[in-house]
DNA sequence: GAAAGTGATGGGACTTGGTCTCATCAACCG
DNA sequence: CGGTTGATGAGACCAAGTCCCATCACTTTC
């Protein structure tokens, strides 16, 4: 594989950051992507499904490691501490080169409806699966339910503060989970 | 207003939903769904911003709802019973008629990627919503982070609940809310 | 070493979502 | 009766995304 000139993905996802950043999502058309990436807009399609998915590669390899941290945690561990195993799983993906294109990365999808609801729809997707991966260890359905989202809260948080911050995700991750089931525990219900 | 055949909107909605209900979402054209209605392409994208939003009416006033119902609650109670108080105020738009169309509706967005995705932005939005209004309240970023995310859970479990089985929404909201901040509360931390 | 195969790419036709502009036409108002 | 208003129709136009086929670099096989 890679007969030609290499790394075509790679090129396409900076030419795509660089455009983006320098004139807006939306006004940037994927035929300039490609173009500046040496390539063309059909070669584009066959790397990425659309033209939003250049900013949300890698979130397969994410949701691996996420369902084997889940079912990697050893019984008995309460659900929280499986999620904590999944936040500690794909902290492996969490980079220097990453944190550096992070900031970039996020400005632009922030300034963009089309891409918040992409981020949307992939936080639920990591929600959905740690969910599913906590009730193949038998956990009922509410309280998968809670723990993933909780465990999502505090992925956003400990993404925010490594990015800021850096340091080891692992730990950063622990920490906020920590703090996000505090507050939890201490909200107080009808009496 | 309403000077030719009124209700051009419901007219709308209903073609698109029998559509996408009869051929599916994706092999259903906007020009199709403006033709059943008997009206135009033009006129379907003056009424509605893109081809998912005649799934997705009626956001805004919910947003309010929400709002209102947090900021309305008397002080001093807790962000989740706030939170309670923003589930009970939408009640009011939880119709039969709604009710009716429920499932229906749920299994043409089930069906779509594009359409789950604008789902999860609309759950998410709720979530941001209210979040921020907990904020005003002066509840803590993360306390406020997480009634919001476990309000957001409640709200699902309860439409599913009152999809299925029907009756009194506050109601039935109220009890999942309640649900959820015990399986919230029985998380055990790490030791 | 030539022929056949393979996989990434180029190129262009085509459909459709979405925008924009201008014309039309029914109702209302003075 | 003539002018205004507001919803609609009509059609040009652009970009996203799909499809199909040609090409070309490199590999395998005989």
């Amino acid at each position: 594989m890679g007969r030609w000139e290499p790394d075509a993905r790679d090129r396409l996802v900076r030419a795509a950051l660089d455009l983006f950043d320098e004139q807006g999502y939306e006004n940037t058309a994927v035929a300039q992507i490609a173009e500046r990436a040496g390539l063309t807009k059909s070669t584009y399609f066959r790397h990425f499904k659309d033209k939003r998915e250049v900013l949300f590669g890698g979130q397969d390899e994410l949701v691996e490691l996420l369902v084997e941290g889940i079912a990697g945690t050893p019984e008995p561990a309460g659900a929280l501490r499986a999620v904590e195993g999944a936040l500690v799983a794909i902290a492996v993906t969490f980079s220097e080169e990453r944190r550096a294109n992070g900031p970039r990365r996020l400005a632009v999808i922030a300034a963009n409806d089309e891409l918040r609801e992409r981020n949307a729809m992939k936080m639920a997707g990591f929600s959905n699966v740690m969910q599913e991966a906590l009730r193949q260890r038998g956990v009922p359905e509410l309280d998968a339910a809670v723990a993933a989202e909780l465990g999502t809260v505090a992925l956003r948080v400990a993404y925010d503060r490594w990015l800021e911050a850096g340091g080891d995700f692992a730990e950063v991750a622990r920490r906020a989970l920590e703090e996000v089931r505090l507050a939890a525990a201490a909200l107080e219900g009808a009496e």
